[in-house]
DNA sequence: AACCAGGACGTGA
DNA sequence: TCACGTCATGGT
């Protein structure tokens, strides 16, 4: 039997052959005002966060994906930009029920309103350091998945982000027990992964792309071809 | 027209 | 600790 080591970097290998860089965490394209054109997303604008603002971006935008398609937050972002809340100079200027309008198309809106406010305090309080892990999941709002997103997105920190997504996929492959709890398939990964960036943040774009089209409710967990790839 | 999406929190047992 | 209810919009 092959070791889990060399069958998470067959899986990472194979997943990239077939999606390519996933170049997460997309950050919005802010055009110009004087163009009128409005804010919009495009993939080949991905990259990792250039200064305090795109990593305040990344955050909001983490906190806003909780158990919703991305497709409803770039919405919500765009909305937020678009009343100037994205600049984390302004977090502070805009109102509770402002607020709560622009993120409404992210759904959750009351919750997820409180949870920015939170974390707007938090952010502020940070100057600019990077928080620490326990740092974030003492912030109302942030749990395990959303701390390691920040951490890995926006912050660089090679930690590891594990979501639903994940357990369906490795446990249908047998490689976790699909009761396993969160801080335990993240140190499987951790202790059998190379500590590298990059790796980390495409991996888990991947597994996120990857179970998209393998991996919904509804679909066949028989159908997804890694588990060929793995019987090599 | 139900069902689900890149979760987290509050509650009672 | 753990299982379950709740939160909400938009796409399929």
């Amino acid at each position: 039997m092959i070791h889990i080591k060399a069958k998470l970097e067959l899986i990472y290998k194979s997943l990239y052959k077939i999606y390519g860089p996933q170049g997460w965490w997309p950050i919005i394209k802010k055009n110009s005002k004087d163009t009128g054109i409005a804010c919009t997303y495009h993939p080949e604008d991905y990259h990792i966060p250039q200064n305090k603002s795109q990593i305040y971006e990344i955050c909001i935008g983490a906190i806003l994906t909780q158990n919703t398609a991305w497709k409803n937050v770039e919405k919500a972002l765009i909305n937020l930009h678009q009343i100037n809340g994205l600049n984390p100079k302004n977090i502070n200027k805009i109102n509770f029920e402002e607020l709560k309008q622009a993120i409404r198309p992210a759904g959750y809106f009351n919750q997820k309103a409180k949870k920015i406010q939170q974390f707007n305090e938090f952010f502020q309080n940070l100057k600019n350091k990077t928080p620490s892990r326990e740092n974030l999941l003492n912030v109302w709002g942030i749990g395990p998945e959303t701390a390691d997103s920040i951490l890995l997105y926006a912050y660089k920190q090679t930690s590891f982000v594990i979501d639903v997504y994940t357990k369906r996929i490795f446990s249908n492959l047998g490689l976790i027990d699909e009761n396993m709890k969160y801080d335990e398939v993240k140190s499987i990964f951790e202790q059998n992964i190379k500590s590298d960036l990059i790796i980390y943040q495409e991996y888990h774009a991947l597994i996120v792309e990857h179970a998209k089209n393998f991996y919904n409710k509804k679909s066949n967990y028989s159908k997804d071809p890694l588990i060929k790839i793995l019987q090599k």
